[in-house]
DNA sequence: CGATTGCGTTAGAGCGCTCTAAATCTTACG
DNA sequence: CGTAAGATTTAGAGCGCTCTAACGCAATCG
């Protein structure tokens, strides 16, 4: 028994097919005596409209396609909440797709998004390359987020992440931290620009910067550290591409016998889940996820409305959460 | 200017549009001359199946429906890897929508899902209840994972959380501890089978059980842990009811001037990112989450395929991952 | 050499819905 | 009463694709 359609719907009610259309489409010119009955009818029968078939017959389909670079990662699950507040007040459904921190696999997921003739394409921290993302601009309106870079074509909502890392070396600065290691994110996409903005902001006031390679996990951390201890000296203060690295150096960091902060203070990037956590406390640079969420759809589909070409760029201010990680260095 | 159709594509390489068909469906009845020249034309039109004419005049829509109780939640993102490798094996895409802990959500997401005439719906970690659920399997296979729960009318994956809190306790004890106390998940819906397993476990050996209402976050665990260490005597051992709890339990217990697992052993429930920081190296219990993601695809398609009517129920054996955060109690 | 076979190709109906234009029914008014 | 205006309702085409049945054509065979 397949699933009942309009036309079984119509004969139930005693009407035609169209005034059913009408009615799941609440039009105003629909008596009420028949909208009950076709509504009843519906009731009955368990009737559900055909999403494939209104989406053959109009030209839109009120759909946006959303696609993720990990699920794993909870800084991303914040853009979505974001994403999904505003798509919803357009009226908009979301259809997520993992992409699962390849490449490949997210070329395939825009390729799925377009063959469901998604309105648009939110794009959360992508692997795609520029070509990728101008092919799929071209046939979609697009909108990165969080990809730490401008994105040729395609709309893009970023935080300043050079002005994230400085705001971090400046709380250690007034902290009267003078000694201020920087552990990168390796081939990370953020990392070139949170990294230039250490160095800018050390410089900037006089400082000597040290960077070393990071990576973004916990293990790079700690080989940066290791390093740090045997053949180099130790700071008073670290930096950390991201939180994971941070929390990272605070397990290195702690089983070599430094405290932090009392010996060391640490400071991650992201605000993420983790340093959050009052076992963690870290002090970290938090990007306005949820906002940069919303502000993709509104971006996105403004310019559906007034047909915008240009690529739209948002470039929103993060902020420095305080938390426990840090303190004044030690009285030498 | 609209997209390209098989029209187009079959007008432009000279052939008819069920030709194109046959092409796009990889066909083998197929000259080798045409399959080339609508390849040809298809490409340079940048020509894109249209899923949703496909989908409807096809019966089948080779397309599964997910919702994931929140994508916040790292846990569930492990069922989700599992989920679509499975799903790509079989050849089916995976739409994702997300409940954001809301049960009026997840409502609203089964019925698009429905709408999209997904094959099937895997409902992660769902907030429905039982009538939802019931409903939802009667239109369509639906299977459950990570309820902790029956699920009448759908195929059900769970793991078996009486026996991980058994598991639990039985570590506790051979370590040595005999005050084990558990702080529970409060409403929280796998909380009853976790408590009871602790209760089982700690009787079976002779062990007085203590209970302590906690709930699914850290403060949860704070207000716990405080009042253990006002009114009540402070055990050796702590078995929290997941991951976060313990994780709450870690920074009260430190707050307290205690240490861990020096002076107390604490142990999680459900192996997600934060027990395997190594700043946090918490011991606890595992579930199989990519084998359940993988489970429930094939179970839920086999379902399809063979027919089958009365609704599984699949219980795999959680294990127990041992870190640093217990050891044996402090000699009195 | 006409009939048969089989491969490659195509016409055309139909999937469930929306939308325009036209049909039908009311109601109001001269 | 007849009729125009307005309010409801409906017929029917069409969205882009698949699928069945039939067609054309070359190779094969008795």
């Amino acid at each position: 028994m397949s699933r009942p359609t309009m036309e079984t719907v119509a004969e139930r009610a005693g009407v035609s097919r169209a005034l059913v259309s009408l009615v799941m489409n609440n039009s105003s010119k629909v008596s009420e005596a028949k909208r009950q009955a076709v509504l009843h009818a519906a009731e009955q029968l368990g009737y559900r409209p055909n999403l494939h078939a209104r989406n053959l017959a109009q030209a839109r389909t009120k759909t946006l396609g959303m696609i993720i670079n990990d699920i794993h990662n909870p800084f991303f699950a914040e853009v979505v909440y974001g994403v999904e507040a505003a798509a919803d007040d357009y009226g908009f459904d979301v259809l997520i797709l993992n992409g699962g921190r390849d490449a490949e696999r997210e070329r395939r997921a825009v390729e799925t998004h377009l063959q469901f003739q998604v309105e648009a394409l939110i794009l959360v921290g992508p692997k795609l390359d520029d070509d990728d993302i101008i092919r799929a601009s071209a046939v979609v309106p697009t909108v990165v987020v969080a990809s730490g870079r401008d994105n040729p074509g395609a709309d893009t909502i970023t935080t300043d992440e050079e002005r994230g890392a400085a705001l971090a070396v400046q709380h250690l600065v007034e902290l009267g931290h003078t000694d201020i290691v920087h552990i990168d994110g390796a081939a990370n996409i953020s990392s070139r620009a949170r990294s230039r903005g250490y160095e800018k902001a050390m410089r900037s006031l006089g400082l000597e910067p040290r960077i070393l390679r990071g990576g973004d996990d916990e293990a790079d951390a700690e080989a940066a550290i290791v390093n740090l201890a045997e053949t180099d000296s130790m700071p008073t203060a670290i930096f950390a591409f991201n939180d994971l690295v941070a929390a990272g150096a605070l397990s290195t960091l702690e089983a070599a016998g430094l405290r932090v902060p009392d010996d060391v203070s640490v400071v991650g990037y992201d605000n993420t889940f983790i340093a959050e956590l009052n076992h963690m406390s870290l002090t970290t640079v938090n990007q306005p996820r949820h906002q940069m969420g919303q502000l993709a759809i509104r971006t996105v589909l403004e310019r559906i409305e007034d047909d915008r070409t240009e690529p739209a760029r948002i470039d929103l201010a993060p902020t420095l959460s305080v938390r426990r990680s840090t303190a004044p260095p030690r009285k030498a």
